[in-house]
DNA sequence: CTTTCAGCCTGACGGC
DNA sequence: TGCCGTCAGGCTGAAA
């Protein structure tokens, strides 16, 4: 599933064939996705070069001359340069082909990822948080953005507009880190606490971001899902398993409706 | 305003 | 072997 460092892993991968080549041709095979796909992209598209490669949270921005395509590969998506004689995949729902040959393709079985344009500025990109990695986040911002809530800490930062691309994996794994139960009222806790864990939010996905070579080559290489987090993760995906740190029985609880592992030894 | 929750979708997996 | 039910998960928009 992508979080936040596969995204920017996918952006790195895709910039050298794409930045600055012109668009040859784009073909939809499946235009219902999250969003369904504008019927004319093709037509709208075609003709432009794609000036700059971005990413904003979990979306992926191409820059064109008149307007921007906004990318999103949900649960299960993935985009990648494929050779011109490589097969098409099931699932292949859309690719673009660029003037210098090189051919991407967005692949994703959920369909919950999307392809948008918009020659103005994205609707989705409008009330967003800011990037974890920036100085605009901070302990500081958790904390007063938090007083007087009683929503759980786990989904608070999930929440997109305290902060992007915080995923069901690093949310929980750097709340581990932070010794924080993801049950606790974020309105209850410290500055200092909030300081802790803001940081931690960082360490986990700027680490994750520079395993994310791993995940491309594995990808690209056919196998499949990275295996870089099954290594380096705590508490994720370990209901019932001993934890990593005092031994004790890892504890799975629904929060938001999003499955959430913790100890309650080392977390309070 | 805050909070909760259904729904989108397919593949993987467990039970029988 | 295969069928069926359940689950996973980001994000939005509607309901409470």
């Amino acid at each position: 599933m992508p979080e936040l460092p596969e995204v920017e892993t996918t952006l790195r991968g895709i910039e050298p064939a794409i930045a600055g080549q012109v668009i040859n041709s784009i073909r939809v095979h499946q235009g219902s996705l999250r969003w369904p796909v504008n019927p004319n992209l093709a037509q709208l598209v075609e003709g432009q070069t794609v000036t700059h490669l971005s990413r904003r949270a979990k979306y992926l921005l191409m820059q064109l001359d008149q307007g921007s395509m906004l990318v999103h590969l949900g649960m299960s998506g993935s985009l990648r340069i494929v050779q011109p004689n490589e097969e098409l995949r099931k699932h292949d729902h859309i690719e673009m082909q660029m003037s210098n040959g090189s051919l991407l393709r967005f692949h994703d079985p959920r369909r919950f990822g999307c392809w948008l344009w918009s020659e103005g500025p994205h609707q989705q990109l409008a009330h967003l948080g800011p990037e974890p990695l920036s100085d605009d986040f901070n302990g500081q911002r958790l904390y007063q953005l938090s007083r007087r809530r009683k929503v759980a800490v786990k989904p608070f930062i999930m929440d997109n507009k305290i902060v992007v691309g915080v995923g069901n994996i690093y949310a929980s794994e750097a709340l581990f880190r932070s010794g924080i139960r993801p049950d606790r009222a974020s309105g209850n806790l410290s500055l200092r606490r909030y300081t802790e864990l803001a940081g931690h939010i960082k360490e986990v996905l700027a680490a994750a971001i520079v395993q994310g070579g791993t995940t491309l080559r594995d990808f690209v290489n056919g196998n499949g899902e990275p295996g870089y987090f099954q290594q380096t993760l705590a508490v994720y995906g370990r209901g019932d398993e001993p934890c990593i740190a005092c031994a004790g029985r890892l504890k799975e609880i629904k929060l938001g409706q999003r499955s959430s592992v913790f100890c309650p030894r080392c977390q309070r």
